[in-house]
DNA sequence: ATGTTTTATTTGTTATAACAAGTAAAGAGG
DNA sequence: CCTCTTTACTTGTTATAACAAATAAAACAT
């Protein structure tokens, strides 16, 4: 018995596997993750302030569902409040983004461990063409998009392996770093590194060997984040 | 240079080391810690509701601020809305409890490790304080205090490390188990073991033996939180 | 020109009222 | 006694207005 509220046979035995719980979209909610995919997508920049009542207007929606977007990425850290309580987006230092890298390193490691035993044919297949996304990417030299794919790489893999809360932790991590991802490649391209530390990873989730899975992501995050490092390590 | 709207000669440069930052506390937060204090200290049960009304009345405030806070408990899962909208205390599932189990093994264990090279004379004098006190509630078998000063320990070996962000982390994690921590001693006491696992820690902070520190508070959450898990294995 | 005071505007914060949707209670009909 | 319908009430959601504090702008004096 899960829940304290499980009346007896109320809806709990209509088998129900398909039932797709309905979630309530408030305005909050879809202001919250429109600003929160702008900072994915690196459209905010470090130091951008987002004032309530403009914002508000722009989203054509009254102050109380604004205010509830904002404060909500200022708890998780995707934002900071300035003096005045301005919502603004931060500039990570350097310490923090060795810390996440750090973090990142161990709970992305366990998850892509546990894909290893949980990844479906699909997104196996998703992987697959992400991967060769960041390939033409590359010979296109069009970096911007990259990162993107890189992004979803990172969290698709993660979300592999079942275990949402850690998903949760590592997603809000990236959010955190969205402002500054696009400096990623600003030490110089990652080399034309063959194989691509992904495609170990692929192979790793094929052969359904978790150490190997685990050991490609850490080394992959361990080195493909070096870019940034310098770059945040330059310019405090 | 760590902000951009560093202006520069307004306040950067008058020392400045004494300056601790005034937090505004707003009504929100306000309401918002005692809830989280609340959930911590067992005082509110998985299933309990917090409806907005009622309770904005008992804290004397409106229901915006009120709102606030419970958006925010449930935002960082400490508390979830059922099908309504409003906030409720939830049940840890046996999924749950063993994901943030190992969760916390890796950021505690960093943190530990990292502690070993950064705690101060008077945290490690605390900690001792803090393990003796348990002692002392484990003579005189009154295990709700054990359990307290169980968190705190935790909590002050993880600030100790000096990883604002994996404290962070670590520190929802435990909001998120306060509920069911009553628990802890369900499955009997964690036996008269000697030397507690704590006392091993405390040796290897005293030393500065980062692995041991590591490998001691690993032992100690995969040891102490059994009696957790079998609880909740048993009512699910 | 420069520094100071006053005024106006913009900022986040809080309370209140109107709204919509669901739930419980009461009543009517069988 | 049970079932259905209707009513009343409670729930979260959103918009608006009033508030306080801080900033920017303007006016004034030196």
């Amino acid at each position: 018995m899960s829940g304290s509220k499980a009346k007896p046979g109320k809806v709990s035995d209509i088998s129900g596997d398909w039932i797709t719980p309905i979630e309530r979209e408030n305005l909050g909610d879809r202001a919250y993750t429109t600003i929160r995919n702008a900072l994915m997508r690196g459209q905010l920049k470090p130091g951008e302030r987002l004032r309530l009542r403009p914002l508000s207007e722009r989203f054509g929606i009254s102050l109380t569902p604004m205010r509830e977007a904002l404060m909500r990425l200022v708890f998780e850290r995707a934002m900071v409040f300035d003096e005045r309580g301005t919502a603004v987006v931060p500039n990570l230092t350097l310490a923090q983004l060795q810390e996440i890298r750090s973090i990142r390193m161990d709970l992305e490691g366990k998850a892509a461990a546990s894909a290893a035993s949980h990844v479906t044919a699909e997104e196996l297949q998703e992987l697959r063409d992400i991967q060769s996304g960041i390939a033409d990417c590359h010979a296109r030299k069009s970096f911007a998009d990259a990162v993107h794919l890189n992004t979803e790489f990172h969290l698709l893999l993660c979300r592999a392996g079942r275990l949402p809360i850690t998903y949760d932790l590592v997603e809000k991590l990236w959010v955190r770093c969205g402002p500054i991802l696009s400096h990623l490649y600003d030490a110089g391209v990652p080399a034309d590194w063959v194989p691509h530390p992904h495609e170990r990873i692929i192979e790793a989730l094929e052969t359904g060997d978790a150490a190997a899975a685990e050991a490609g992501i850490r080394f992959d995050i361990e080195m493909g984040g070096q870019g940034l490092l310098i770059h945040v390590a330059e310019h405090e």
